[in-house]
DNA sequence: AAATAGTAGTTAAGCGTTTAACTATTATAC
DNA sequence: GTATAATAGTTAAACGCTTAACTACTATTT
């Protein structure tokens, strides 16, 4: 590999003239540019980018943290569609991104994560941080480095989605239709501080309508996944057979749920109405098509990562709540009179 | 940040020492290393990446390289599969992932690639190579950097999934039932290299059973998309009432034909058999569920990870191909005798 | 004509490691 | 008791860049 010096002899300059022309610093003749160029043309030259970070501390690297805790990060959906925004801004900008996908545990991040963290290689960073069980992103960690949060950790600067918006309009719409024997399926809230907003969400549209959130029907053992989703509603229907909708604290669950309540002969929406939460591509796609709160997950990456640049420009970016948007589809009805 | 130096003088010895006792290199007392290792502690010292990788040559990362090309590279299911597999390894061993989203054009990928690529700054790399558009892993590109493609591009070390073994596999099955008036739903060939291969085999398979693959009714204007799928569909049908089966090239299209065709009244697939290829999560949920091409993405990741180790370790790994499972699930059944 | 300001380029220090080459001490062999 | 080898640690060069401080001109101002 060429470095600067060799380019320097061969244009006829010093190296720092070489680097003054390639950083466009300024005083430098037209002349000196040709001759600079046309040696770094020549010898293919590449700027050393450790090198380049060593001297001036800036190493165009920004981390994407996604924890990687109760499943696999990336079989999370929202996570791909969260990634396609950031990587939009950093492409943008020129800016590398470092994807870190740290082991959570109740100690907090693995050694690897917390030494990468603290060792300034990163610009920056932007973090899925919604788990209780520990933070990626606590101010010992992060130290100087601008961070953005996604998610409800307790930090100066994050996004989120509206998740007591989207609960609330989730419940609203359910409840509108005139249900009232209403299931819930869910998953430990102690796991995510998301979901533990959505229950507020649709714990207060309850009340509202008169109805006591705490005593409707629960199953809260899922995790997220399809299988749980079957479970859980099986286990709900056996000792509640009067259920008129079912409303789903993810999608993967309440497709799940479908499925279940379809194989035991039930028509939805027509004898049970099923809802979910994310708009996953298969929400659209399944047949009933699902009921369900887009989240809008591309447009968290995108707000992240500009929220990110401003920091890194020193500018103090407000904090940023984005709406989700009801998707209304095939699998919510009004409840069935008979029943 | 506390510096080596600073961690030599609190220890009393030289920086030499430090930077021995940290890499484990022979010959000093335990002595010295307890109080190099206090001394660390009580500071909290650690290494400068920058610094390490100027010195050493060794920078820890990883190229991961998914080309931008059609589409957002993010929306394509697999790549979440083959990054999980990847990411995996990578953090087994301590290595970070840098993740490289060039913009790959007919002049071959974006100049902040190139110049990455070309940089030494990775030392190593796993691309998705699978566009005859160009390569992002051309000889001239990744000079000295260990690189492992996963598909088709022309390299000395690649990992593939065996799209002949599959689209045999999957024509096989559809000929099986008893197909013979078979629509074709597929994207512009020359965009995939893996498309490509599956073609090989449907035609393999189609011209053993008296078929002539040419003739077969096609849709070739397709992009991957679910829309796309529904349109070929019926464009196909359009003019082609008598078609039993339609094989679609990826599984979005051919959701999208499923419902393009239940749309038009057709029974999938009492009426007409519908398969795919991928495997994607939504082709277990839809109903029908879909019958498809489980290419074992994650697979993809892990394998093309450990040769990449394998690699830098200076051995020799073979490449591989990994072999693909027919999923039969419900979009597939005999023809009605009737038509 | 001297003082000042602006332009063009150079010198050299510094970033924080790693590591080859060296010195000094201690243990082992004969 | 010396030669040799092994151990413990130090010195200093090197990695390739950025950038502050400097010199040397040329143009402008007064």
């Amino acid at each position: 590999m060429p470095t600067l010096a060799e380019v320097a002899e061969k244009a006829g300059v010093s190296i720092a003239t070489v680097s003054k022309v390639l950083s466009n610093t300024p005083y430098f003749t037209e002349e000196t540019r040709r001759k600079v160029m046309s040696a770094v043309e020549e010898l293919g030259y590449l700027p050393n980018l450790a090198a380049r970070a060593l001297s001036s501390g800036k190493t165009h690297l920004i981390g994407v943290v996604f924890p990687y805790v109760y499943e696999g990060i990336f079989t999370d959906p929202l996570v791909q569609y969260i990634l396609e925004g950031i990587e939009a801004e950093c492409n943008a900008r020129g800016y590398n991104i470092l994807l870190s996908t740290p082991r959570l545990s109740s100690d907090g991040p693995d050694e690897n994560y917390r030494q990468l963290l603290r060792s300034n290689y990163l610009e920056g960073i932007v973090a899925l941080d919604n788990v209780p069980l520990g933070s990626v992103l606590s101010p010992s960690l992060r130290k100087n480095t601008p961070a953005v949060a996604i998610g409800y950790g307790d930090h100066p600067h994050y996004v989120r989605s509206d998740d007591l918006q989207g609960s609330t309009t989730l419940m609203e719409h359910v409840i509108s239709l005139g249900h009232r024997r209403i299931g819930i399926l869910t998953v430990d809230e102690s796991l995510h501080y998301s979901i533990q907003m959505r229950h507020v969400g649709l714990d207060q549209v309850a009340e509202e309508a008169g109805l006591n959130y705490a005593h409707l029907p629960k199953y809260d053992r899922g995790d997220f996944s399809i299988a749980s989703g079957m479970q859980g509603s099986a286990a709900l229907l056996e000792h509640y057979d009067d259920l008129t909708a079912l409303v789903c604290i993810n999608d993967r669950m309440a497709l799940g749920a479908i499925q279940q309540v379809q194989k035991m002969g039930l028509k939805v929406p027509d004898d049970i109405t099923i809802v979910g939460y994310d708009d996953i591509l298969s929400a659209q796609l399944f047949s009933p098509a699902l009921t369900t709160i887009d989240q809008r997950a591309p447009e968290l990456g995108h707000q992240a990562a500009q929220m990110l640049f401003a920091l890194l420009n020193n500018e103090n970016p407000d904090s940023v709540v984005i709406p989700t948007q009801l998707r209304v589809r095939e699998s919510s009805a009004p409840p069935k009179v008979s029943r």
